[in-house]
DNA sequence: CGTATTTGACCTGCGC
DNA sequence: GCGCAGGTCAAATACG
């Protein structure tokens, strides 16, 4: 989108040059009409006095025709002059319209900018909702958003950080800048931050070890890394960004080749993205991005980026929120994964379904986070269809080595292993109690009710939905809509959960 | 001829 | 320290 405006800034711009130029063209051209106007009339007038002292001196020796000319002339001339008037003003009334159009682009811009920064602090503060009580955690989140803030200013008092790659102008980066990105942004601010040890440092390291022992195990050079994995017949999913490939390995274990790729929309933009299919099923195309593009995206790689951006700052709510559960960052049953449903909300489709599962292993970080964009998950496991449909559902999957998705509950509408909580999540006695904990399921409520997250997921869509339109043909149900309440997240540090929306296809 | 892709070599991190 | 695997580089090649 931004890219767009930039070309139309510049091709508002080329406009206006080339319209200036015009005009001045036109105004220049004008003048010397004019002066050839004033000059043929001066002359004419000059003519005239003589015309009729030479007329009445002369008599009627010249023609009748002369003064007819001299006429239409002057009528055409100052038809010519009326018309040139008249483009005058539409000219000045475009070029009003322009001023306009350019203001409101630039108003619209400043808007934009302000609401980032707004979403960057309400993601914060969801984030830090996630970990405590809300007295302590207003108080955090306050001092946290001074931080945030305060690296943010300090940010911009180093313009050559734009170039990293992150909080590109679009902010799709979102939070995680304030969180997983931002240790892999800078090595050397972070020798710079620790030989200054600003207060807001020592704070973080002090009141909000919980928080940041959640990041540390990850290296800096380790950015988040979000994978899609999708139905695609083509090498590629077109995602709206141009790629290079610069290289190609056979990984172990899957005989398919990875491919390596990098964002060339803009020369150094650090994203990269890999490419490889799925073991288990060759149509699945897994693509795993990593970084932040540092650069406006096109209209068609907006919804991609956002949408890998936000399940990367989910992953980072995942994190922060399993720290809140448990004292190790990890709950009950360490291999067990949730999974967050979103149910139907409109003609409840048997056969669809998209998962969005983060797969935050503590052991293993660099994993990320998954968007399964498949629809295969309905497969392996009922849909209840119960009076609770319109609650958000809780049930454990099992993702393996391969991240194929494994119902554990078995049938979740008869499961022994589960029951209906009173606010109708499906909890599986086995793996977590989650009943004990009231907090998460406050937890859950207010990341469904992060509307970026909800936005997130339809763009995944929608750009799915494109992709495969222009790659095979599928059937297309009907528009993805998320109610408040719908949507549900957050994760144990069992580091795997699947949020899924059934009724998208 | 310029650009994109391929592919073997090289680098790096990690486990033993 | 060594070997393995993942990731990247860069020369060779293909393509428009």
């Amino acid at each position: 989108m931004v890219r767009e405006d930039k070309v139309m800034q510049i091709d508002l711009s080329l406009k206006l040059d080339s319209q200036d130029e015009e005009e001045e063209e036109e105004e220049k051209e004008e003048e010397e009409r004019e002066e050839s106007v004033d000059n043929q009339e001066g002359k004419e007038h000059h003519k005239d006095g003589r015309g009729e002292a030479e007329e009445r001196s002369e008599g009627d020796d010249t023609s009748l025709d002369k003064p007819l000319q001299e006429n239409s002339k002057k009528e055409e001339l100052s038809a010519l002059q009326m018309e040139m008037d008249r483009m005058k003003e539409e000219n000045k009334l475009l070029r009003k319209v322009v001023e306009q159009t350019t203001k409101d682009y630039y108003d619209l811009q400043t808007k934009l900018a302000v609401i980032q920064q707004n979403d960057a602090k309400k993601d914060l503060q969801m984030f830090l909702s996630l970990h405590g009580d809300a007295d302590t955690t207003d108080q955090v989140s306050k001092q946290v958003l001074k931080f945030v803030e305060n690296d943010n200013s300090s940010a911009q008092q180093l313009p050559s950080e734009a170039d990293d790659g992150e909080d590109g102008d679009l902010g799709l980066s979102l939070s995680m800048g304030a969180g997983v990105q931002q240790h892999g942004r800078d090595e050397s601010k972070e020798a710079e931050m620790k030989s200054e040890e600003p207060v807001q440092n020592k704070f973080l390291k002090s009141e909000l070890a919980g928080i940041t022992s959640h990041y540390s195990p990850n290296p800096p050079n380790r950015k988040a890394r979000v994978s899609v994995r999708a139905r695609c017949e083509a090498p590629t999913m077109n995602d709206g960004c141009q790629w290079r490939k610069y290289g190609q390995k056979v990984a172990k274990g899957n005989p398919c080749p990875r491919a390596y790729y990098r964002c060339t929309v803009a020369p150094g933009c650090p994203v990269r993205k890999q490419v490889q299919r799925c073991l288990e099923d060759m149509s699945i195309l897994i693509t795993t991005y990593e970084g932040t593009h540092n650069h406006p995206l096109p209209v068609g790689a907006t919804a991609m980026a956002s949408t890998t951006s936000s399940a990367a700052t989910f992953m980072l709510l995942s994190r922060s929120n399993s720290g809140a559960l448990t004292s190790d960052g990890i709950i009950s049953d360490a291999q067990t994964p949730i999974s967050y449903r979103i149910p139907h909300s409109i003609s409840p489709s048997p056969h669809s379904s998209t998962t969005i599962s983060s797969i935050v292993n503590t052991n293993d970080h660099s994993k990320g986070i998954v968007l399964d964009l498949t629809n295969n998950s309905q497969q392996q496991f009922s849909h209840p269809t119960s009076s609770h449909s319109s609650q958000p559902q809780l049930t454990y999957r099992y993702h393996n080595a391969a991240g194929t998705i494994v119902n554990l509950g078995g049938d979740l509408s008869s499961s022994d292993h589960q029951f209906i909580s009173p606010r109708g999540i499906i909890i599986d006695k086995r793996g977590w109690k989650a009943e004990e904990d009231k907090s998460l399921t406050e937890n859950v409520s207010a990341i469904t009710s992060d509307p970026k997250f909800r936005v997130a997921v339809a763009a995944a869509i929608t750009s799915f939905i494109n992709t495969e339109s222009t790659t095979t043909v599928q059937p297309k149900g009907p528009p993805l809509i998320l109610r408040d309440g719908e949507t549900a997240g957050s994760s144990s540090s069992s580091n795997k959960w699947v949020v899924e929306s059934p009724h998208l296809w």
